[in-house]
DNA sequence: ACCTGAACACCGTTCAAGT
DNA sequence: ACCTGAACACCGTTCAAGT
C-alpha cells in the first residue's frame, strides 16, 4: 500500500466538512461570528476555496439547516407509527420536544430557518412525519392542515417569544421596578408574584422547557378537542 | 416676521423624520435595501449626517419598531376596560388582530422585534394591556404569566410558521407532484385534498388570516378552560 | 480538480474638518 | 449644531492565475 502522501492531513475538504464546521463555528460563536473569511481560517484554507464545494453563503446557510434537519429526523423516525395510531397527543408530544432538543443545541438555527424560505427535502420529511401522526391518529386531511398552520413553528421544536420578565439575569437586573409599577401595573404585580427561577435552557428569550410545554399542551388539547368534535365552534 | 431664509425645505431633519423615513424604506423596498448610504441618499443627505440623529444602526431599528409600536398602542388603548370584563376573549382577539394588521403593513418588523432583545418602553406597554385585559378577564396572575408565554409572538400579530404549501403561487410553482407523493405520500395527498385559494395577505409565509384565526382561537378557547378549571391536567 | 491572491463593490462607523 | 469627505476595517464574490 503506497498510503498517498501524508498531506492528506489537511484535504478532504468537501461539502459535508465545510457545512460541519460552519455549524460548529456558529454554536460556538454565533452566526454573526460566521464570516466566509473567518470559516476559511477555521479550517486552514482561503476564504475563497469555500466556494469549490458550496455555490454561495445562502447555499452554506440552507445546507447548514438541512444537515441539522437530517440529523433530527434520524432520531424521531418517519412518524405514524402504532405509538401514534394509540396516543397521537404522546406521540406528537416526543417528537415535537425531541425537536426543540436539537434546536437548543442550535440556538441559531430557528432564526435562520425563519428567515429563508427554503423548504428543503429533510424539512418537508420532518413536516410529513407529523402529518403522518396526525393522520395516524385519525385527524381528517383539513384539519390535520389547519393543525399544522396552528402549529407553526412549535411543530419543529421552537417558540419565537417576545415576553422578556426583566431580571432574568440577562445584563438589565437593575430593573426600576418602583417606577415601573406607575407604568406599568400590572407587569409589576406579576413580576412581584410570579417567581421565576427556571434554568437557562432558552432559546432566544425566556422560552424555558417549562412555558414550551405549557403552551404546547394547550394546542395540543384544543386540537384534540376540535378532532373528538367537543369543540362545535362555527 | 422674518421667515427665516427658504432652505429651510431641505431642514428639519430630526431622529423622528429619520425613523419615518427608514420605515418607509423598509416597506417599499425590504429591511436587506435599509442602508445607512441608501437612506441618506433618501433624505438628501450624506449618511454620515443620519448620525447627528441617531446613535448607531441598532439604534435606528430599535427606533423603527418603538415608532410602529407607539402607533399600535394608540389604537388599542390600554386594555382592561369593561369589554374586557365581561368578554376577555373577544377582547383579546380584537386587539390581537388590530396587532396583526399594523404587523401585515410593516411586513419585515416582526423579523426585526424577533431578532433583537430590545425590550422598549412601547412593547412593555402593549404588553401590559394583554396583561391588563386577561386580569380583567378573570385570570390569576399565575396562569396570566403562563398565557404570555403560551401566545408568544401571536399576542402583537404575527406567527411564524414554517409549513408553506408548494403551488401557492410564490415562485414555486412547479411542484412534481408526482414524485412528491412516493417520498411524501400525506403531504401530497393533503395538498390534492386542501384546496388553498386565500389571498396573499400573508406575513412571511402561509400564513393567511383564517389560519392566524384558527391558530389563536384553539389557545383561546384552551386559555378559557384552563381558567374556569375545565381542564384539571396534572 | 482544487486552491490562491488581487480586486471589486459594497457595508457600518470614526474622525478631522468645515459652516 | 449640523453636515461633509476621506478613511478604516470589514463584508460576499469574481476572476485570472497558479499547481
Amino acid at each position: 500500500m503506497t498510503q498517498a502522501t501524508t498531506k492528506t492531513v489537511r484535504a478532504g475538504l468537501n461539502r459535508d466538512r465545510v457545512l460541519r464546521a460552519a455549524i460548529e463555528l456558529a454554536d460556538r460563536e454565533g452566526l454573526a461570528a460566521l464570516s466566509m473569511r473567518r470559516l476559511g481560517n477555521e479550517l486552514g484554507v482561503e476564504a475563497m476555496s469555500l466556494y469549490n464545494h458550496i455555490a454561495n453563503k445562502d447555499d452554506m446557510l440552507d445546507g447548514m439547516v438541512q444537515t441539522i434537519v437530517e440529523d433530527l429526523n434520524a432520531r424521531v423516525g418517519p412518524g405514524g407509527g402504532a405509538d401514534a395510531q394509540s396516543d397521537w397527543v404522546t406521540a406528537m408530544r416526543t417528537r415535537i420536544l425531541t425537536a426543540r432538543a436539537v434546536m437548543l443545541q442550535h440556538k441559531w438555527a430557528p432564526g435562520l430557518i425563519e428567515s429563508r424560505s427554503s423548504f428543503s427535502p429533510p424539512l418537508v420529511a420532518y413536516y410529513e412525519g407529523v402529518l403522518a401522526t396526525l393522520r395516524a391518529g385519525g385527524f381528517s386531511y383539513d384539519l390535520a392542515h389547519h393543525t399544522l398552520h396552528a402549529l407553526g413553528s412549535k411543530a419543529i421544536g421552537f417558540n419565537q417569544e417576545l415576553f422578556n420578565p426583566v431580571g432574568a439575569g440577562d445584563s438589565q437586573p437593575d430593573v426600576d421596578i418602583e417606577a415601573m409599577a406607575e407604568q406599568f401595573p400590572h407587569l409589576a404585580e406579576m413580576l412581584a408574584d410570579v417567581v421565576h427561577e427556571g434554568p437557562e435552557t432558552t432559546i432566544g428569550w425566556c422560552d424555558d422547557q417549562t412555558e414550551f410545554e405549557f403552551g404546547l399542551d394547550v394546542l395540543l388539547d384544543g386540537l384534540e378537542r376540535r378532532r373528538t368534535g367537543a369543540t362545535r365552534r362555527k
